[in-house]
DNA sequence: GAACTATGCGGAA
DNA sequence: TCCGCCTAGTTCA
């Protein structure tokens, strides 16, 4: 479930927790066993983000490979440092980043999708979280340390203050720095990696030259990295762009348009932690709309429902087998 | 307690 | 194009 702009908030969670720290690794699960022993008592040296892939660099040139896939998702646990470029925990809309003092004495029980604590799949943290910008004993608090495994956990790493436990990932693998490069390379640009003009330009090539139509082309990893069935449909809708359009026959300054407005959607998801896709509603219209958490999209899982702009009643079509949602007035 | 669903993707057919 | 994988929340009986 998580599009791209989760994994980059996990990847500055793990920037900010575990880099620079030995880590401890295992599998409580047990189906990475083998990895997690290798990883154990690794320092943990840089991590990187790239489209729906994180990858953490380890001492000795070992780097771990995690996609989440449909319903994987980190759940972060013990002492967290805020990474002052995301949202916090309660991270309301409209709220900029909280940082230190405020969430100092925040014990976290039931974080929801959008926090620090559990990144990815929708659903809720079950383990006590404690935020800080200082580093203190979790004694006090009479916190389980360390927390208590719940459920699948295929890799939980810990420093001595941190925990991220990692379920249901679609990949999990160790990889050497070559199978790294391997896997980026195979991947289309990310708007946060590398740089800005070059990938536009990647972009506009690869949807450009190819017959596939363009509700397709967003999806596929090698033509733009991050982008899933959430970020497709709403960010068609925003260009009026009929789904069906083949790539080759997208103007190129529409091309452009929808690049120049991913690079938009993802810096609004990285801060706040949720696919904002309507941040152009006034202040009313979208408080009406995030009252209902399955209502926040201008299409998406909006089947049957009236258009916001033209009333005609939301398509639901499945596609590459994933339903998009569209308009047919709008987006004829 | 079963059935269904999900923001994904690789591999077999 | 279809199937399988992986996990947990929600919905329905």
């Amino acid at each position: 479930m998580p599009e791209g702009h989760s994994v980059h908030r996990i990847a500055r969670q793990f920037d900010r927790n575990f880099v620079g720290k030995a880590l401890r690794a295992s599998s409580p699960q047990g189906r990475f066993a083998e990895g997690a022993a290798v990883l154990d008592g690794r320092e943990a040296v840089s991590v990187q983000a790239v489209g729906k892939q994180m990858f953490l660099e380890t001492e000795g040139d070992v780097w771990l490979r995690v996609h989440l896939g449909l319903y994987g998702a980190w759940d972060f646990a013990g002492e967290i440092l805020i990474d002052p470029t995301i949202a916090s925990a309660n991270g309301r809309m409209g709220q900029t980043n909280q940082r230190g003092t405020d969430l100092d004495d925040v014990i976290l029980d039931d974080a929801g999708e959008n926090s620090l604590a559990s990144i990815g799949a929708p659903r809720r943290a079950r383990v006590h979280v404690r935020m800080s910008e200082q580093t203190k004993g979790l004694a006090d608090e009479g916190l389980e340390w360390p927390p208590p495994i719940v459920g699948q956990v295929r890799l939980r790493l810990m420093t001595d203050i941190t925990v991220a436990d990692l379920r249901g990932p679609t990949a999990c693998v160790l990889q050497t720095p070559e199978e790294m490069l391997a896997t980026v390379a195979k991947l289309g640009p990310d708007p946060l990696v590398g740089d800005p003009i070059e990938n536009e330009e990647r972009f506009v090539r690869a949807v450009r030259k190819k017959q596939t139509v363009i509700a397709l082309l967003l999806m596929d990893q090698s033509v733009v990295s991050g982008i899933g069935n959430v970020y497709r449909a709403e960010m068609l809708f925003r260009r009026r762009l009929n789904p069906h359009t083949p790539g080759r026959d997208v103007p190129e300054e529409i091309v452009r348009e929808l690049w120049r407005d991913w690079v938009r959607l993802l810096a609004i998801g990285v801060e706040t932690g949720q696919m904002m896709t309507m941040d152009d509603l006034s202040a009313e219209q979208y408080r009406a709309a995030m009252a209902s958490r399955d209502d926040r999209h201008w299409v998406y899982h909006r089947a049957g429902l009236p258009c916001r702009v033209c009333g005609t009643e939301i398509v639901l079509e499945e596609i590459g087998a994933r339903k998009l949602y569209w308009c047919p007035r709008c987006q004829a």
